[in-house]
Formats: C-alpha cells, structure tokens, sequence
DNA sequence: TATTAACACGAAATCGTTTTCGAAGGCTGT
DNA sequence: ACAGCCTTCGAAAACGATTTCGTGTTAATA
C-alpha cells in the first residue's frame, strides 16, 4: 500500500543503465540516445519520479527557502507582509519559512540561528521590540557576514547594512497631523510609544514637525507613550478624560478604536467633538464604528518589494556590495472619524 | 570579511584528523580520547562550527519541517491556528513552511507536490474553498500514500484518511440560535455560504437542530446562502430589508459587522431590535460597536493541538494506522449584540 | 614472551543528486 | 586497414554529515 518515493538508484537498477545515465536522461540530455532517454523518461513517469529537493539543496547549496522572521503574526500588517511576500516569492519558485520572534530577542536570535545553518537562502525579517530595547544586532550582522542576504523591513535599524524597506512613518504621521490642522482641530494629541521603537519614533518625528510648520507649540500633556503596542484601557481613559483634545493620531488602530469608545462613552460626538487618525489600515479601520481614517502601510507591497529585493540578492552572482533602501509612500484613507 | 560557514572537513583537515573523528568528537563520543575531543570543540567552538541542516536531513531523511497550506493568511482565524502550531512546533525544534493555497485547487496541488519531495515531514492544512467545490483528494491521498503524517484542521473531508481536528460547527451555531429563541427572537435568520464548504454546511446544520427543537419552523426567506466567505454588500443589506429578522446567525464575523452597520442605517437599534451572532471571535467582534457576540473558534488551541496531532505520527516509529479526529468545544462570548 | 583486550582513531559507505571526465564502440575518410 | 571522430554511456567525485567496521598501538594477562 505503502508507496515510497523512487529515487535515481531505483530507475537505473530497473533499467540497468548507471544513475548518471538516469539523470541525464530525464534532463533530456543531448549526451543520451533518443531510445535511451524514452525508455528512462517513460519509466519515470510511470513510477511518478520526483527529484528529491534535499538532496539538489546539498548538491546546489541552494534551498529555494526563504525565512521570514516576524514579531507576531496574529497582527494585520505583518500579515499581510507575508502574504505579499509568499505571492511573490512562489512565483519565483521559493517557500516561505515562518518564524515568530514573538517579541522577543532571544527567540529571535534561536530562530535565524536554526535557519541560518543552510535552511534558507536569505532572509526578510521585520525587527521584535526586544530586539529594538537590547539594541543588539550582533545575530543580524553574523547571518550577513557569512553571505546570506537579508532584508529589514518596517521595523529596521541603522545598525546594519542590508537591504531594507519601509513606509515613511515621519511622513505618514505629518499629513495626518496636517490634515487635522487644516480642520480646525486646536488640541491635536498623538498615543504612541516608547521611543526605541524605531516606527514609533518617526511617526512621533511626523507629528511633531506638522505641529511645527503651522507654529503650534508642543504639548507634553498632549503626547501619551505607551509602554508597548499592547492595550492598556487605563492609560488612554486617562488621556482622552484629562486632556482634553479635540483629535488623535495613533501609532496603531487599535489605540484608536478604543480611543473611539472612550470618546463615545464620555459623551463626545465622532468627529465633530473629536476627530481621530490610526496608523496601518486593517480591518479593524474599516469595520469600526465610526470608521477610522487611518494611514495605509501597504503591507502586501511591502512584502513584495522585499522578496523581490531579496531573491534578486540571493541569485545575482556577483557580490557586488551595494544596499537600497526602499521607501513607500504612506497613504491617508479618510474615513468617518474625521471631518468631511 | 566573509566569514563562511565552517564544515567537518575544513575542521579536520586543521587539526590533521579525519572527519569520522571531528563528528565523534563533536557529539562527546567515548570513542575519542578527551585530549582529543577537547582540541576539537574548542577548535569548533572557536570557528563558531554549527552543522548544516540539509547534510543532516539527507542522511536522516528527517527534516524538522512542517508543511502548513492554508487557504488565507490575512484571516483571523487562520492566523491564530498558525501561531499555535508555530508555538508547538518550535518547542519540538521543528520549522514551520507556510502555503497559501489562495483558495484555488491548482495551487493547492502545486504548493503539496513542491514540498511532498523531501521539505517536509507531515503536513497541517485546510482545505481551500476550490477544492471543496471540486471535491477532489487525489492530492491527499497520494501524500499519505507516500507515508508522509497529514492533519485537516477546521476545513476537512471524509474522503481522506488522516488525523483530524474541528470545532463542533453545529454544536456551536446550535447554541447561538438557542441564546437566541431564549431570548424571544421570533425570526431568526442566517447569513452562510454554499453548502460545499464543509464548515459553513455543518452550521446551517445546527441552526436547523436548534430551531425544530423548539418547534420553529424553517423559511427559505430566512436563510440567505452567500457565493463566498467573501463581502457582498448588496445581498445583505436586501437580505436585512426584505426579511423582517430579529435576529441574525453569521457563519464569520465580517457578515455580522457588516450586517450590524445595515441595520443600524435602517434606524435598528442592537440589541433591541435586532441581535446578532458571528462565528470566529476574532478582533473585530470585540472591538465592533456594539461588540459582537460571538462563537469562539479556539484557532491557536487548534493550531497547537493540530502540531501535536502531526510530530507524534512523525516521530513514532511503528506505523499502526490509527487516525484520530479531535472535536473541540466552541464558545459563545457574549457581548452587546446580544440581549444582557 | 606470547596472547589478548582495551583504547583511539580512520576508511569507507550512505543519503540522492549533478557533473566532469574517460572510455568503449561504431563510423568515416584516406 | 588504420587513425581519428562521433555517439553513447558509466565511474567517480562532490555536497556535509553520520555510522559501521576495521586496524594499529599499547597495556594487561597467562
């Protein structure tokens, strides 16, 4: 019952020719007669002869795996990255390894270590915000300095030279800042986090140069940071309750859409008492209640563009050393939480 | 710069021994005399020796890889079963390869027959919608013939012998349209698909179960059987319009959110006048206004049990054909579209 | 002193391919 | 009839590791 794959060995000794014979044979060899290559290709098509990929990955020191190490995959935008990617890395014939570091930098560190060891042939990782706290990015630059490719996205670092792609955060977060400007809003607050995330950062950069442009002076009060990406109901009641802001831009969506709720519970109308902005357009954006504006991070692109980066590495011969560093634009999507 | 990756043989051939004893030596073999041993592994230590994966899966004809095809990636549910099967995989040291079948059958196949030679050592998938419609399995079964570990989780088929895990669908929608006559809906609707997904058919099942328990009779006005899990805007809002419901089942949470927003347009109020259920607890169903009250699937639990399931048919030796089929509990979460 | 056993190591096969090189055998041309 | 040239194939190395089975040396025993 049991039928066990059929090697290169099975087909010669069956067909009393050696195993080159067999491998040229079924590669349509000019070296092999018509005859020959018949009888061989017709047995092996019989037996549904399928070459090992182990054992081509040896013999090639190629795999034609890609590993994709991402802080969380219950989470729309890395989501959608990994779908992009694996669109476009299946067209090119390339399997998609995923690896969560699930925030953390050891696992981090575990997981490229274990691919690194000849399971993959370059990498597209997106940077845990353990990572990001330690700031060491020593496992990072031993994958790069054995030759393996790699490519930041979203998440990255300056610390290392590789290919990387990203939305421009600080830029995403300035129209935003500036649409809610130009609509009279007075009070704009922004919930972020701490600073060693490197998104967070240049959205808060973002806010704060809008704020600028149009001389409207910076609030301490009106900047909240959250400890992490995580929800803390607590911390952003007080915020909305305390500090009286007529709109808010948030580094996710979800701080908003809770944002959204606490407003509603204090009574407040959406957007005409206060207006909010999220970052990355999931679901959650469209489907809220009011719906969210929010600014779209195009992540199936992002995907793409790094497996495109990344297989165009991993198969161009020459080891010319030169890094590109792609940046998106972001893109407001209006919705019901604001204005208009 | 390049530091390479270093073999048994660069070591050997260092310390001007052979290869047989590097590797002995390596593994702490009582073989090798300790003065020996303890040259070579600070030898390795020091070049940072780590083996490579592919030599060693050749040789074993074990991977450590575990195949996942699934049909969406950018899907709550989906997501959730893959972190949980990447959670237990990664304890047991195994890699996870992720397929998207794009719900197509040809990809499905493809993506199969790709890492049936040699990636993997078993495989977790859900079967794409195509393939249900096409009701064909020769794929299945010619990977099980080959000895190679299969689980279905959640989107499965009786035509195929291997391990299963599911939640109980009718089981779950039983209880949601029960909550729902107990709470004095008269005209309960249903918002589901074809019958040819396996999931959605279950549902439907236990909707029925539950309304001639309690003596209600069915209306074809009442069930609403959409082309896809896909959005179709339109056939909801008539379906809302035009069947006098007071309370509506989803077989996904999209079609109640979006039913939700429907009705409220309508000047219906939620709960009051009308409730609604959504299957998969996912993001939205908590963060929805209202919050939906929903049949939670238990993806990650699923996932988990799923990896278990697989790496124990990988890893035990005797191969006595027993297939099991896991049937987990769903759970209804009640929230604010629902009465209480 | 001759025999044996323990110890420490190496040669070679193996996993399944690919590829280089060489070698028969038939054929042509002179 | 013989050098030389295709045509067609096989042997063997290589990829990087594991493992079996020797084998040579030394130390212990009769």
């Amino acid at each position: 019952m049991l039928k066990k794959k059929i090697t290169l060995k099975h087909i010669a000794r069956e067909l009393e020719v050696s195993i080159s014979t067999v491998s040229k044979a079924l590669k349509n060899s000019e070296e092999i007669s018509r005859e020959t290559k018949e009888k061989i290709q017709a047995f092996a098509k019989l037996y549904n002869y399928k070459p090992n990929n182990i054992a081509i990955s040896l013999k090639n020191k190629r795999t034609k795996n890609i590993g994709v190490v991402i802080p969380d995959i219950v989470h729309h935008f890395f989501t959608t990255v990994v779908r992009g990617i694996e669109k476009y890395a299946n067209t090119k014939g390339y399997n998609v390894i995923v690896c969560l570091s699930d925030e953390s930098f050891d696992k981090e560190v575990i997981n490229m270590e274990l691919l690194a060891n000849g399971s993959i042939d370059g990498f597209i990782m997106s940077l845990s915000s353990g990572t990001q706290k330690e700031n060491d990015y020593n496992h990072l630059k031993e994958v790069t300095e054995q030759g393996i490719p790699l490519v930041l996205f979203d998440r990255i670092t300056n610390e290392v030279e590789c290919d990387k792609v990203i939305i421009d955060d600080a830029l995403g977060a300035y129209l935003a800042t500036k649409k809610l400007i130009e609509q009279n809003r007075k009070r704009i607050g922004i919930i972020t986090t701490s600073d060693y995330l490197s998104v967070s950062k240049a959205r808060t950069t973002g806010y704060q140069k809008a704020l600028k442009e149009f001389g409207i002076s910076e609030e301490d009060e009106l900047i909240l940071k959250m400890p992490s990406m995580e929800m803390n109901e607590k911390l952003i009641k007080e915020f909305i309750k305390n500090s009286q802001v007529d709109a808010i831009l948030t580094v996710n969506e979800i701080f908003s859409i809770y944002g959204m709720q606490v407003a509603q519970d204090l009574g407040l109308k959406i957007p005409e008492d206060i207006s909010f902005i999220g970052f990355t357009d999931g679901l959650l954006s469209k489907y809220a209640n009011p719906s969210l504006t929010s600014i779209a991070q195009h992540g199936e692109r992002m995907g793409e563009i790094s497996a495109e980066m990344l297989i165009q590495k991993i198969e161009s011969e020459n080891e010319e050393e030169s890094y590109k560093t792609k940046i998106l634009e972001p893109t407001l999507i209006e919705r019901d939480s604001t204005i208009n």
